[in-house]
DNA sequence: GAACTTATGGCAGCCGCTGACACATGACAA
DNA sequence: TTGTCATGTGTCAGCGGCTGCCATAAGTTC
């Protein structure tokens, strides 16, 4: 599966778009580590890559959007998992599968992929301000998710909240596996993968039996 | 049950605080509804009560806390309902008892609450900003609710995930039965509380299936 | 009514973000 | 190679949210 951001570029001045884009959320997220997001402007971080505070909004919609930029080229590869799944096959089961195939890539593909990976929970997880924009990034990944799960039952999106219900729940249960992480400190692959395995676990053990009101 | 904003004013200076506190929430959703969120200035709003923005600052913290202190009110008489049902009630029972008891306090108790509570309604579902900022708010009455919870279940908030998937689980629910009511604009407190049964009756029966692998 | 506490207003300024325009730099064809 | 076109970049000017600082006004207390 090849993400976006590794699709070879056509030209020279796709190539340097790629670079500068780079360059701008290798910068930001080193100096929001360093310094925190709220301290770090705009301002330092187009400094930092030599280019214009303009250039920088051509790039991102906003200073949230270069951590969220990194989280969402993740994600395609989910998405893009979890419709290529067998549509017979329980919608909770595909999920569990879409997730568990891009934690093996994020893994074991590419060195780069894990560092950037724990770069980022690291940054979001210390800064407020982005675990808030994390919850907006869910909420327009709960859409894709319940638009996927409706073709997959058969459902009409419109009417139907099934989907919905079901994706948002499962991003539920991602978010507070994440929340454990940022709380013990483990930013690292293995150690997320193996939180997030363990909160579905419970999950699939506490929500079932606290609704039928055990 | 009381709420904080008609607990009697002590003096002359209480009461005066209360009335521009009030008069700015007014104006300030009056002018969202008018204009849309984005498109209203705090200088709009401040001019409309005749105080200085510096004044607005004083009493909310920002633009959104004008919307989101309306709800936060309207929840504390939810967290304190909650944190009154009987402590051998199963977990899922007292959150649906305490969210009955607040929706019925709207509806019946007094004109001013169910209009404002629709108004409220109304202007987060119709502003993008304004619903993230719900978001927001909703993961702080997570913590709030995991922590009432984790009491009533006799859990170690610290290393026990059961309360705060409940509680998540929960408000996402509650959000989703929201997010209905917004689609079909629907925003008196009679149409939500039915939205919001519905909502809760299907994840009854979707989501215990749907994670046992249905 | 004097002395105190506390709310308010005005101002200057930072920062995120945007539109408009001019310039520079790759892309492509003659 | 050169001219033309498309596209990315820099500069600047400006808005709006938000904050710190200090002087002043208003309510409170004795």
């Amino acid at each position: 599966m090849v993400q976006t951001w590794e699709v070879p570029a056509t030209g020279l001045r796709e190539r340097k778009k790629q670079r500068t884009r780079w360059a701008l959320i290798g910068a930001a997220l080193d100096l929001f580590l360093a310094k925190g997001y709220e301290a770090t402007t705009i301002d330092e971080i187009v400094a930092a890559v030599d280019v214009s505070q303009r250039t920088f909004f051509r790039y991102f919609a906003g200073k949230e959007d270069v951590a969220l930029s990194v989280m969402r080229e993740h994600d395609q590869l989910f998405v893009a998992t979890l419709a290529g799944r067998p549509a017979d096959e329980p919608p909770v089961t595909a999920l569990a599968a879409a997730i568990h195939s891009v934690l093996d890539t994020v893994r074991y593909a590419d060195e780069d992929h894990a560092g950037r990976f724990a770069k980022v929970r690291d940054v979001i997880d210390h800064n407020p301000a982005l675990a808030i924009a994390q919850l907006r990034y869910f909420s327009e990944l709960e859409h894709e998710l319940a638009t996927i799960l409706a073709r997959r039952m058969d459902a009409d999106p419109a009417t139907d909240l099934r989907p919905t219900l079901i994706a948002a729940t499962f991003l539920t249960v991602m978010r507070v596996a994440f929340e454990r992480c940022a709380r013990d400190g483990l930013f690292q692959p293995d150690e997320v993968a193996t939180r997030i395995e363990e909160a579905f676990a419970l999950a699939a053990e506490t929500l079932p039996r606290a609704w039928s009101g055990g």
